[in-house]
DNA sequence: TGTAAAAGCGAACGATCGTGCTATTCTGCC
DNA sequence: GGCAGAATAGCACGATCGTTCGCTTTTACA
């Protein structure tokens, strides 16, 4: 790799985990520059503009996100195994050491839900992405016969985005220890209910249990 | 009221509507000063730093709150009814016009949460207040016989919280249109979970269907 | 109504912001 | 090893930031 690229990549790497921790915003060109050992405008040379640094902030996530999240997790079974691989990829990648300030999407998101333009607009679309991939998996999932037919699959994605999300308002606001099992709880309830349930779980059973969480 | 005052809450109002949106970090003296009609020092004057002057937006946003969402729920009957009230009035409140941004403190929330100081130490209280509240709302709706024995208030008022907060990121951030009928649904879907299960269910009705909104 | 206190204004401060421009240093290829 | 181009540094710019200070206007009460 040349060099221009090496250092770009070192900048980003340290300008993704600033912005997890201080927001999109917060990540000024200078402190960056001072973080790296460069001068301001050596940072500056390598984006054409702090949003486009920004851009490119999140486009690296984004790149590590599948690396370490997607990917792996779609080497999994189709079924209920890749759709717990994606949820506790998600949630260890959210929790890792380069993202001090926890998963750097959703702080992004409550910095940028009400300021249009081109980097709320990426992020947006990479959300949808991300929505659309695990609710294609709890499809799968169905389509294997594992989980109910009668499963809302985008409803299913939505509440695992809310349980990340609660997870991190009360584990890293609130520094609520209990706030992890929590969410592996309420995680487990989902999967539960969305299973199909076991013919000899009450003898000769009847249609569709439905009860939710 | 004395008019120090009262220019006072025009600006703490006018600085709670833009945090909402930008952010608390994100408001700045003078921005606020214009908005306002005033002069930077004008409104400098009335707190005696940047710091302490987020501190007041919270706290007359809390103020806010307790008047709009907390007071009015606590007037319902004690029981479902007030679960029900509080989590409606909030979710009404962070539509509310006054906050353009949605709700402050899911804002100030992930924008404080790798930030220590006094600011985030008020909204942490706050938080745990509210979330005692809400837990305290569930308690008393066991005790009253209305929601099953078993139920663990503080994980449900950890989902309820949950809820407002995936709203928050679906329809502010994704613009998602279904996301108050999801709301809404998972909402009443831990409410009949919670509920004491009617034993009339499948047979010649009985005592207590309790009244479904 | 007079007067002390409260409230607000205007200018200035040092710092930092994003962004240009020019010059210098370094890298990679012939 | 020399040379073109990439990479980085240095400096300056206008703007805005939070904050201070002295002055003027307005308020509220005797």
């Amino acid at each position: 790799m040349s060099k221009g690229r090496q250092t770009r990549e070192a900048v980003l790497d340290a300008a993704v985990a600033a912005a997890s921790t201080s927001g999109l915003a917060a990540v000024s060109i200078g402190e960056l520059a001072r973080k790296v050992g460069m001068s301001k405008s050596g940072v500056f040379a390598h984006f054409e503009s702090k949003e486009n640094l920004q851009i490119e902030v999140l486009r690296s996530a984004v790149s590590h996100f599948i690396a370490e999240v997607v990917g792996p997790a779609l080497k999994k079974p189709r079924g209920e195994a890749r759709v717990r691989a994606l949820f506790e990829n998600w949630f260890d990648w959210s929790g890792n050491a380069s993202l001090p300030g926890g998963c750097i999407f959703i702080a992004a998101a409550s910095e940028l839900d009400d300021k249009p333009g081109p980097v709320r607009d990426y992020l947006v679309s990479t959300q949808k992405e991300w929505l659309a991939t695990l609710s294609q998996a709890v499809r799968i999932a169905v389509d294997e016969g594992q989980f109910r037919s009668d499963v809302d699959a985008q409803q299913l994605a939505h509440d695992f985005y809310s349980i990340l999300l609660a997870y991190h308002h009360f584990s890293r606001l609130l520094q609520m220890p209990a706030a992890r099992v929590r969410a592996f709880r309420s995680f487990e309830q989902l999967i539960e209910s969305a299973r199909v349930k076991d013919s000899s779980s009450r003898g000769s059973n009847g249609r569709k249990p439905a009860a939710r969480k």
